[in-house]
DNA sequence: GATATTTCTTGATTTATGTCAAGAATTTGA
DNA sequence: TCAAATTCTTGACATAAATCAAGAAATATC
């Protein structure tokens, strides 16, 4: 559990107090390979940072699923609007593989506010945080070509690449599976 | 102003006394056609509230004018990385048309929070909303074309259509220009 | 460990979209 | 109001990426 408060504090810049009351809120949860950690149209009632696995988030639009993105141990996973404001969720979330995270409860995620100083400041910055990670990936859409988004993509996950099946991959950057598999051949040999 | 203070409540869902306190911080704005809301590489010090006037958010990428959004009346715009963080601002907001807004300082801003019983409620609000939009937004290159893409945001944004160039309004769905005159004209006489 | 299932790769082909260019239409500014 | 500048449209063509299909490779399951 050293890993958590270490990543904890990197994320949030806590203070000594402030970050093993926090830590202590988090609870250990493993969920097995291919269950759900969410369903769109529940609410989504934990926020979870991952330990190890990977999580898939995704939709079903006209049959087909979408991959909106995929989480990586090291960060947090939820479905925000649902957390925060308590509305169905919009995504499916699922485990791609064994999964192990160390979860916080909306309840007592309600808590920190009186008992955190300034919590709400680490709040927001933890939303906006997000908000300028997708201001970025709707940029990319707007200014890459598929080959652009992968190598963009590949360098900053290498790892991920070996670990799950890529046509995961391929639906996040917005392009066929064919597609990334030809794009990456390229890129290897080259 | 009564607009304005229709909106905001509108917005944020204030309280009687709340509202007239924070309306009371905007100050009245305005920015001739061409002119620049912000720079990028500039603190964003300002959150505004388009009464009138239309605004275009973008960057310049080898060479090449890439537009993220365009901000209308009845919204709000701001860089919110650098107003939240006073980081520089990655973006350029310039003016389409003569506009005219409601602006209330980063100072004054900052005020709110000791001011209004919790606005920190109310800017997570703000800000997830803004997230929850850019969601939609990756989602809608994942999952559509850019003739559907156009439908999608014709369908919302009918008025903007004849009232700037629309080479932006491509550049913002992600296609060029060629591509959003062919796909108008095939809509039109449909 | 062998078989069934899923995923990946590759080629052939189609389709969507980009690029370039030129003239038409619109807007701007003196 | 007219000339200049900008933007839009359209056609011809080029290119990127999708689709379909089939076999290869990898993975899961008993």
């Amino acid at each position: 559990m050293q890993t958590f408060n270490q990543s904890l504090q990197a994320y949030f810049d806590l203070k000594e107090n402030d970050l093993s009351k926090i830590s202590s809120y988090f609870k250990s949860e493993t969920i097995e390979k291919g269950e759900f950690f969410l369903h769109a149209g529940n609410q989504c009632k934990k926020l979870s940072f991952i330990n190890e696995g990977i999580l898939r988030i995704f939709n079903t639009t006209d049959g087909k699923e979408i991959t909106q993105w995929i989480s990586t141990p090291g960060y947090f996973v939820t479905e925000i609007s649902s957390f925060m404001f308590e509305t169905p969720s919009r995504w499916e979330i699922q485990a791609l593989s064994k999964t192990t995270l160390f979860t916080i409860s909306k309840e007592k995620y309600q808590k920190l506010n009186q008992e955190i100083e300034n919590w709400h400041l680490i709040e927001k910055a933890f939303i906006a945080k997000c908000f300028a990670m997708l201001e970025d990936r709707v940029y990319s859409h707007l200014s890459m070509t598929a080959e652009e988004r992968f190598e963009f993509f590949f360098h900053q996950n290498r790892a991920l690449f070996n670990e799950i099946p890529q046509q995961y991959i391929a639906s996040m950057l917005g392009m066929s599976p064919e597609t990334l598999s030809r794009i990456r051949n390229k890129s290897l040999t080259k």
